[in-house]
DNA sequence: CTTTTTATTGACACAAATGTACATTTTTAG
DNA sequence: CTAAAAATGTACATTTGTGTCAATAAAAAG
């Protein structure tokens, strides 16, 4: 009978090991920084010993597109599916993915769009995504009564601004960023969400109002 | 009497010669593309002979910067000086800004975005490059009588949305992108543009209605 | 405690870059 | 036509990366 899933295997290198410092060198220097020999450094592991583990550099390159797939499309088309009471409240519960880093891995999505720009294989599966993130957008303004061209425009508007904002690298305090929110929402559905409202929405991502 | 400024000089190459190959290896491969070795294949020059006149690597670099500078950010604030009798008319100067390659260069734009990620000086250039983009944009809004937390939310809207047009290297033929206008227009301040006026916004850049 | 599987390593063999020093060629100017 | 300047090229010396192979070490299984 063979035991599986030991998660402690005393060997010091695995898989995820490499992929993890793959991880961080993609989001901190680029593609052109996922090197083999940089990363062995870094894990004090002698570089052959990634050949173990993946057949060479493009396949753990292509594990990395992988985890990125994982963790940034299936974010925001599962919040464009969350149950709300009202407009308002959807584009509440959408906006606030892009917030979260532990939801939606920005610094990851920004090192893959430079990546597309070098490659046009992960340029096309960006435009993929891109694609079926903004096709859950349309669906839930469709779904809130707008007609097909004004949905098409502001879930454009709205999955533009968060894109805008991920390159642009905006780094303001959270609590100043949610004070633009109402306004934003404003914007993006030509209602402004009822105060009621805006409190749920803070108590859901963990920020209580000003009086604590 | 010393004879200056002879375009034409009997030798092969020149700065403006390795800069404008740096410059097509920055957009199409990245910071990391722009290498000597290469460039001089490309050239059909000897690598060395890059060394006369650069000093080295990095000023070929910083060169690069220089002219991303001049010419995104002076086109943005030029855009939104510019006379405009109404508000909507003011918002589709600056939009048309962005349209143009000849007046933005958004893939010069996209690549040091990219290399704005793995080097913190460019980053820091490129957050103030940002910050007078959006001041200029926000003056606008203010001049035509919207308050300052309005026209805050309002530019930034306007700002994002392009910069993530730019990233998402959206391709529609211009008509698609052209239908979308006064839509966002009327997003962006709240007024439909009357369609004289955007028969005057096609005229100028020279995209006649469709009748002829 | 031995065998087998799994992981690690050092030694090769290359390839692609950077930058320096110096010799050589081409233009230009007198 | 010649000398100076401007540009180009060749030959190092060095660094950083890739990937293969065979030897070895460590853990797991029996």
């Amino acid at each position: 009978m063979t035991q599986e899933m030991q998660t402690d295997r005393g060997w010091r290198g695995s898989p995820e090991l490499w992929l993890d410092a793959a991880y961080e060198a993609l989001v901190e220097k680029g593609v052109d920084g996922v090197k083999i020999m940089p990363l062995a450094n870094a894990l004090q592991l002698s570089r052959t010993s990634f050949y173990w583990f993946f057949k060479d550099r493009r396949q753990l390159l292509a594990a990395l597109l992988n985890r990125w797939e994982a963790s940034t499309t299936g974010a925001i088309v599962a919040a464009a599916r969350d149950y709300a009471a009202t407009e308002t409240e959807a584009m509440l519960n959408i906006i606030s993915t892009f917030l979260s880093d532990a939801v939606f891995d920005t610094k990851l999505e920004l090192a893959v769009r430079a990546w597309a720009q070098q490659d046009p294989a992960v340029l096309a599966r960006l435009q993929r995504a891109d694609a079926a993130r903004l096709a859950a957008l349309r669906k839930v303004l469709e779904d809130w009564g707008h007609g097909e061209g004004d949905a098409d425009v502001r879930a454009r508007t709205i999955y533009l601004v968060q894109v805008g904002y991920i390159s642009m690298r905006v780094h303001e305090p959270l609590e100043e960023r949610l004070e633009r929110f109402p306004k934003y929402v404003e914007i993006y559905t030509g209602k402004r969400p009822p105060a009621q409202e805006m409190e749920r929405f803070m108590a859901r991502i963990g920020c209580r109002s000003r009086k604590d």
